[in-house]
DNA sequence: TATGAATGAGGCTTCATTCAT
DNA sequence: TATGAATGAAGCCTCATTCAT
């Protein structure tokens, strides 16, 4: 991951993944056929643990609004720790599956019971992923205010049509904690 | 455009642009030193086009508000007409100066007049800009309703703290046309 | 001998062995160092089943004539049921110490008594050994008639100066039956 | 061709071939994509020069017989005058369309009227193919008698089945001169 | 004796760049 | 100013070989 994200406009090489893991040439091939092929299984296994994890924190809520309100707050703050991640996402065009699946769900679930207004889903998701993909963006390359993230998710949750009371009592609550463990829980790549 | 448009993670090489372009390959070299610098002159070139056009559609409107939701709509759905100027756009992380400033001066002028309500000037940069670029990636991949460029614009205006009643007004309103005349305008390119 | 008789202009790799096998890739190394050495191995075990077969049907015969036209038709025979043996000496240009001094003796014993009339036994010996492996290069490809193993073995015989009448009287004979059983004699390989 | 003959059981590859032809590595990707093409191409020049220059000299004689000896013997001399080109025929399997085409005439015609007596074509070819193979297996090697070219093909005649009698007296005729100018006459190989 | 991941030398291929015509 | 063959640096990939288990 570190590797993708510290690579610019071009392209990195197979090269600097051996030099970064610290082996040989031809163990590339044991278990990756092109660097494509690496960033995919790297996208994957990021959002394993990113979105497991905050599905994870996720867990007692059950109203669509405010899991969607904690769970792109949480999703900024971890963003904002981590620069590396922030340039891994915007360059890597990431969309996973698991990301989509949650957030469809539950924009759907806020839509049909009125916490959110929006002329369709499509739309009200293209805001959300596209929003957080710019301030991912911008945090990737200088640091943010503190308040950031809260604020990127305020103007998010304002675009879906949330009122701004109701904003202003989400942003009050604490977040939950991610749990961390999972950032080890690196699923075990099989060799091809 | 069309050869950055159509690569996809792939970066195109100087021969995609000799053999789309029908020219020998030294001939490159007489106007452009590496892709890159094509790139930019090509970037520079489509903002000069799109930009301009805008802003001349724009010269009636004073209003910070109405400019910026009339430039959004006219932005959508001009990008809503070419695929390849959406997958240029996308692909190539465009952030054209003209854009910037343009769109930067607007919102603060609006923000200053309380027509927009968000946590700063930043915010509501990233909002605009994030949602629009999505929205490009949307509009790159297949076509979308005739009614998308304006719910993007919609929920856009939401995002920044506009009105609904101020919205649905400001989408009643007809665009105005941009000169298309400037489409065929490509500035020449001097030969380095 | 498989292996070596699918691949075509390109050499086979250790890769293709330890596959056919179903062994792994150290195991190579406990009996063969390249894949040269496991090229000359089967070589001479080809020659040992085959060779040693031949000369247990001819245990009779002391006639050299009689011997090199049941020889010849021995072999062809046998070559015209098997696909892979006609693949693998036609591929490894397998020239055996074993078949080259039988050959020679009964070449040089025939010219000896009259039998044959060519220039020399050199000229013989490439006549003999050319035309098996045209003949071969012919069986390699795709199934020949039944007639075709006898037939080359006549123009052989005609080539080596044999008259037409004897030659009919020879293909008449039957071919004594190949102690079968060597087939599954293999050598064992010891490991090196 | 003289790299293809001078190695081995080893496959020569392309720096043997740009450091013979004095040109740089890219430059040989100008013209062929693999070794394998380079081989195919070689061996088109070959044939087109060999059996062009056997052709014209045989432009005097239709006894197909007449023919069949003398283009033998006119490609048993040359080629043992060329190592070289030995090595290279043997080794690269070369069975040229213009080679198969002539020879399979000319033995159709001379089975027709009687000049040759073998069981079919197709046997009379593998005997004419595989002993010239043999004879230049054997020629590539190391240096034969002056009268091997003519052995050769007095033993190939006798296995066609022409007679003793007539054998000595087309091996009694002069061979025609080839006419050598046709051997600086190289094709132009047309960049792909 | 079998295993198979790791190794790195050797050969392959692309592609930006030059330059004589 | 256009052309396109030639160039060679840079990166790719295979595969023989080793070695700890």
């Amino acid at each position: 991951m570190r590797v993708f994200a510290e690579h610019g406009t071009d392209v990195p090489v197979i090269d600097d993944f051996i030099r970064a893991a610290g082996i040989a040439r031809g163990t590339f091939y044991t278990y990756f056929r092109t660097t494509a092929e690496l960033l995919a299984a790297t996208s994957r296994d990021l959002e394993d643990r990113l979105m497991v994890g905050i599905e994870a924190a996720l867990a007692d809520h059950t109203d669509p609004l405010q899991r969607l309100a904690t769970g792109v707050r949480l999703w900024l703050r971890r963003a904002r720790e981590d620069q590396v991640l922030c340039a891994f996402v915007v360059r890597s065009q990431l969309r996973g599956r698991l990301v989509e699946d949650i957030l469809t769900r539950d924009l759907r679930a806020g839509h049909r019971q009125g916490s959110f207004r929006t002329p369709g889903i499509g739309v009200a998701r293209d805001l959300v992923v596209g929003t957080i993909r710019e301030a991912m963006a911008r945090m990737m390359t200088g640091p943010v205010s503190r308040h950031y993230p809260d604020q990127v998710a305020a103007v998010i949750l304002q675009g879906l049509g949330v009122e701004s009371r109701m904003i202003r009592r989400l942003m009050a609550m604490p977040v939950p904690a991610m749990p961390s463990v999972l950032e080890a829980q690196a699923p075990v790549h099989r060799p091809r």
